[in-house]
Formats: structure tokens, C-alpha cells, sequence
RNA sequence: GGGGUGGUAGUUCAGCACGGUUAGAACGCCGGCCUGUCACGCCGGAGGUCGCGGGUUCAAGUCCCGUCCACCCCGCCA
């Protein structure tokens, strides 16, 4: 037997018991007579002596110990002397007296500390995971994820769910992302691609009359990756029959308040604040909006006209929009930190960054344009006091409101406005189609099988709408959902009626020979019955990154990428072998 | 594809602007001492391809060019 209790499990009623733990030596205090070691296994940390006095043998082996040596110990639980507690582990009143000691496995010095108090290189992390994985933060953030995903399980599971689980192996969809392929040995010059997201299967699960279906999946696209990208990520994803867009996010608020509760013992308030996408990017500038902080966008065209600065009535002359946000106490900043502010602004799209410090008056090279009291009602509505400086974009609208959402954030990072919490909010009202400048055509927001909404399915089939006007009015029964300024998941109601998804792909200017080629089968299942049905898909991995505190979502998974997609692990992606390759049917082409 | 930051002992870093003895510190490691420590303490010791390649120079960790790797960001991610 190698333990009969975990060194986290030690407690008062087991004082004067005789146990056996076995773990990992954490720290070791060896003081030539007694010797203290710092016992380590998942479940916490626990104090065991070894006196000559108790055991010669045990002693004398315990002179041999180091770090992460794995041993099993049999001892006597004690209270610790008067005086001698640590109140900084949970098992801090107590040891181990040891009579027994057996090392189970030895261990090379480490090429970093598992107590490193400093921050250990990522490359190093990476390539010794099982090392970094014994650090307690990152055992934590396993732990929690877990937590999350079992709650998730039990709680969709009460509601009605199915898990059920769709082709890893499946077909590669031109639009979106770009796929990872996998080439078909007995097919060849046929590719599988890993997918994005199991979207149509879902849908034809819906079709296959399952009503409720749940699965936490890996997904894949191969993009460039970010903090909060990596290659291969998890979602939660779901989908429901006979639902319209409240019940999707009842469902969803819910489920998360029931994870926040039992695996952090937060209680979130619902139902979670909304905001259409219009209201969401006038405002903040962006459709993931952080709502931690105030610093909100304000219009300013009217007051914009009431002075004869030429920028702002340039801009609005050629249909643009003058906006601003509040630099919140800033200024006292140097004209040479308005410059870099200014070029943070340029780095972002703008032209130039309008500024207006509060201080003994109105101070700034623009001041002249504008009378007193607009200048004052400027101020009123930016909630700008003694100190603030004001900040303006006149730019086309897609710009003004961009750059200003980025300015909001980067101001509200510089002066520590951001606020502690879970702030939870939707965004809807989407709308369905977005002008693709490149392409010359209408793409799908969200994806071709979004609904409009109902009184849009109406304009859409009976009226022409074909002008770009008409196009871009139309809405989408698809949300997202906002954690603390990242987008931690989105959905839609889908078209579940054949005509309309016809309508749909013509006006995509996706022709009919296309869409049966690219998602006949789905076309097709919509044709034999198809419920109302729609769904989301939630970043288990960013949400997991949030209610951690973690930086990256490196961090709360076991084995990531680097920025390049390599696993520094197992050295993966590599070159394979001539063989392989041939069977593949597979020649390279590698351009030196 | 583009912009930025970094790479020096096992680890975390200093040294680089202004080139010039033997490249330092802390932690870790090795040896010794230590019966109430808990980031134990004390004494002693070992440990370096300054990412890699080229160039400038009497002389390069330091200057120049190229390159690789890691991270952050833009593009990209329906």
C-alpha cells in the first residue's frame, strides 16, 4: 500500500494515527538531527519530521532526500510544538512523525524550481510541462477547469441534454477559417478536414428529432495565434429544438451561474445585461465590450458643428462622425505623451487624436475653435472634471468608433480603472450581413444558416431587397456573449424553412450548385422536417482563462501551442518518413 | 505578411548608450556543520558556445548586417 490518506487530508481527528502518505518532496529542511520535509501530492502539502530518536534507519535515508524525489512515508500524526505552527498551510498544525521511509522514485536536479517565486521562461514551461504542471497555480487551474466542465455536464444533463459526440474527421468548409487537412489514404488526392466546429451537425442532430444535444469539443483552425488562440481550443456547444432566442439565453445564464456557483462561489446576477450591437459599438466602440469601467464613447457631432474647427466639419461633411472619450486624468500628460498617445491613435486608423485638457480652463491648440459654453457642455457629457483631458476621433464611422474603443481600453489599462469582477453581458441584434470589401459581395456575420429576424424573413422573401442599403439593414437572430471585454461565445437561431435559406445563399451570391456541394447534406435535411432550432458555442478555454485570472489560455491548457503551433513537448509538428507520404499519394513542394 | 519586446551560469536577471583586466548577483546544485525549521541558517566549492552566422576593429556580451526561437500586437480568426 502506498498511502492510506493524502497529505492535504491530514487533520486533528487523526492525532496519535499511525499513517502512510506518499508524494513528492517539495522542501526539505535538513538541520543534520531533525529533518523537515514538505510532503507534496495533489492535494496539498504536509509537514513530516524525521528525528533519530523515532527512527536511526528512516533519519539516516532522509540525510539522502532532495527535491521531487517521490517517497512513501509511515509515520505518526502529532500536533506541532507550541510556537512551531505555520499558518500558511491548511495542515500547518500538524507533522508526521516519520518511522518509516521508502524512496519510490529519485530525480535529477530540475531545470527549474516547482516553488520558483519568479516567473520561469514560457519555452521552458512548455517543454518540461509535466514539471510546470506540479505547480500548484497551474494543478489549480486544471483543477477548476475540470470543475467546470463536470458542472457543465451535470447541470445540461438535468436540463435535458444529450452528449453526443460528431466526426473529428469531416469535411473541409471553404468559408471561414482556414482548415487543417488530413489526406485520405484510401481516397487518394481527398482530404478530411479537422473541424472548425461540429455547426452542420448539429443542426442535423437538431433534424434527427434529438431536441436537446451538448458536447465540449475540440475544435481547430489554422490561424494565427494570439493569448487567447490557440489552434486546437474546446467549446461548449449546444443546440435546441423549438427554441427562439430568450430561451437559448436563459439556458446559457443558467448554466453559468450554476458553474460560477459550484466551482467558485460566486453568485452572478441574472438575467445578464444586453445591448444590441448598434448600442454596443457607439458606445464602446466594439461588439465585446468591457464593462468593468466607465469611460463610455459620446457623440459629439452636434456640438461638433457648433464650432469652426475644419477637421471635425470636414469629416462630417463627407459623412463621417465626430466622437470622443474621456482621458481620465491625464492631464497632466507632456506634449511629448500626447504624441505617443497620438500615434497609438495612428497605429489604430486614425488620422489624428483632438485633445482638450481640463486644466485652470480649457487648454488645448483647439480650444479657440469652440465658444465657452460648448466647450462646457463637451465636458458635461464626457463627465470630464479638473484633470481630465478630453479625446477626439473625426473619422469615417468604422474608424471614429474603432479607434475610440481602443483608446478607452488602453486609458482605462494606464490608470487602473479596471474593476475587479465578472461582468456578464449579450450582445444582439446582429446584423446578418457585412459588406466584404475584398470579395465585393455580402458575407454572413455569423454564418449562412443565422435567421433573420421574423419581420426581416418577410422583407427578404416578398420585397426585392437587393440594394446595399436594404442589404445591411437586416438583422440577425444571432448574440454573443461578453466576459469582461472577450467574446467567450456566440450563437444564432437557424433557418429551419428551405426557401429561406434559399433566399439566403442568393443573396451571399452563393450559387445553388455550390451550397449543394459545400452543405447539401444539411440543404437536405432541412427538406424532411426540420424543428426551429438554434444554439451557441462557448470558449470553455477563455472562460476557464477569466475565472481563473490567468493571462493566456496557455495557461489552463495541459499542452498548448507556441505562437508558431509548435508543441515544445513532443517537438510536433515534424517531417514524417518518404513511405508515409507515399501513401499518401503526397509529393512536396518546398521552396527554399 | 507587418510592427514591437526579449534571448548572458541549471533558473531569474545585471552588464550593452560610452567596445578594453579573469563576464557578475541572487536562487538552485555539490561538499561540510547544524534537534524546531517552514523561501531554515552558517562555511566552502563547482558551474558560461553571452541564441546562431557573418562583418567592423589591435580588441565585440557590448557596434553593424543577417538569421533562428519565444512572447505581445496588427492583418487573419464566418
Amino acid at each position: 500500500m502506498y498511502r492510506d490518506r493524502k497529505c492535504g487530508e491530514v487533520s486533528e481527528s487523526q492525532i496519535g494515527n499511525t499513517v502512510t502518505l506518499s508524494g513528492w518532496v517539495f522542501r526539505w529542511r535538513d538541520h543534520g538531527g531533525l529533518i523537515f520535509i514538505d510532503l507534496r501530492d495533489r492535494s496539498g502539502i504536509v509537514q513530516v519530521v524525521f528525528s533519530p530518536d523515532v527512527s536511526e534507519d528512516a533519519h539516516k535515508l532522509a540525510h539522502t532526500l532532495r527535491s521531487e524525489y517521490v517517497i512513501k512515508v509511515r509515520g505518526e500524526v502529532r500536533r506541532r510544538p507550541e510556537g512551531t505552527e505555520n499558518p500558511e498551510i491548511p495542515t500547518g498544525s500538524l507533522e508526521v512523525y516519520a518511522s518509516e521511509l521508502e524512496i519510490l522514485s529519485k530525480a535529477d536536479p530540475l531545470p527549474f524550481m516547482i516553488d520558483e517565486p519568479k516567473e520561469i521562461s514560457e519555452p521552458l514551461r512548455l517543454r518540461y510541462r509535466y514539471l510546470d504542471l506540479r505547480r500548484p497555480e497551474m494543478m489549480r487551474n486544471l483543477v477548476v477547469r475540470h470543475r467546470v466542465t463536470k458542472t457543465i455536464r451535470d447541470y445540461l444533463d438535468r436540463e435535458g441534454f444529450l452528449e453526443i459526440e460528431t466526426p473529428m474527421l469531416t469535411k473541409s468548409t471553404p468559408e471561414g477559417a482556414r482548415d487543417y487537412l488530413v489526406p485520405s489514404r484510401v481516397n487518394p488526392g481527398h482530404f478530411y478536414a479537422l473541424p472548425q466546429s461540429p455547426q452542420l451537425f448539429k443542426q442535423i442532430l437538431m433534424c434527427s428529432a434529438m431536441e436537446r444535444y451538448f458536447q465540449i469539443v475540440r475544435c481547430f483552425r489554422d490561424e494565427d495565434l494570439r493569448a487567447d488562440r490557440q489552434p486546437e481550443f474546446t467549446q461548449v456547444d449546444l443546440e435546441m429544438s423549438f427554441v427562439e432566442v430568450d430561451d437559448v439565453i436563459s439556458i446559457v445564464e443558467g448554466m453559468l451561474s450554476y458553474v460560477f456557483r459550484e466551482t467558485l462561489e460566486i453568485e452572478l446576477s441574472t438575467p445578464f445585461e444586453r445591448l444590441t450591437y448598434r448600442d454596443s459599438m457607439e458606445r464602446f466602440g466594439t461588439d465585446k465590450p468591457d464593462l468593468r469601467f466607465g469611460l463610455e464613447i459620446a457623440e459629439m457631432e452636434d456640438l461638433a458643428r457648433q464650432g469652426s474647427f475644419k477637421v471635425f466639419l470636414n469629416a462630417l461633411e463627407a459623412g463621417g462622425r465626430v466622437k470622443g472619450v474621456l482621458g481620465k486624468g491625464l492631464a497632466g500628460l507632456s506634449r511629448k505623451e500626447i504624441d505617443l498617445l497620438t500615434e497609438e491613435a495612428q497605429s489604430y486608423g486614425a488620422k489624428g487624436l483632438a485633445w482638450i485638457k481640463l486644466r485652470d480652463g480649457f487648454d488645448s491648440p483647439i480650444a479657440k475653435f469652440f465658444p465657452e459654453g460648448v466647450l462646457k457642455a463637451m465636458a458635461d457629457r464626457l463627465g470630464a472634471e479638473q484633470g481630465d483631458m478630453m479625446l477626439f476621433v473625426a473619422d469615417d464611422e468604422d474608424t471614429t468608433l474603432d479607434v475610440l474603443g481602443r483608446l478607452r481600453l488602453s486609458i482605462a489599462r494606464r490608470q487602473g480603472l479596471i474593476g475587479d469582477g465578472f461582468r456578464f453581458c449579450w450582445v444582439v441584434d446582429y446584423p446578418l450581413l457585412e459588406w466584404d470589401e475584398e470579395e465585393g459581395r455580402f458575407q454572413a456575420m455569423h454564418h449562412p444558416f443565422t435567421s433573420p429576424a421574423d419581420m426581416d424573413i418577410e422583407r427578404m422573401l416578398k420585397e426585392d431587397i437587393n440594394d446595399h442599403e436594404g442589404l445591411s439593414s437586416l438583422k440577425a437572430k444571432a448574440y454573443d456573449i461578453v466576459l469582461n471585454g472577450y467574446e467567450i461565445g456566440g450563437g444564432s437561431i437557424r433557418i429551419h424553412r428551405a426557401d429561406v435559406q434559399r433566399k439566403m445563399f442568393e443573396l451571399l451570391r452563393i450559387p445553388e450548385e455550390e451550397a449543394q456541394l459545400k452543405f447539401g447534406f444539411l440543404i437536405d435535411a432541412l427538406r424532411y422536417g426540420a424543428p426551429p432550432h438554434g444554439g451557441i458555442a462557448l470558449g470553455l478555454d477563455r472562460l476557464v482563462m477569466l475565472m481563473v485570472g490567468a493571462d493566456t489560455i496557455r495557461d489552463v491548457i495541459a499542452f498548448p501551442k507556441t505562437q508558431k503551433a509548435v508543441c515544445l513537448l513532443s517537438n510536433a509538428p515534424s517531417p514524417v518518413e518518404e513511405k508515409q507520404l507515399k501513401d499518401l499519394h503526397i509529393k512536396l513542394d518546398i521552396i527554399e
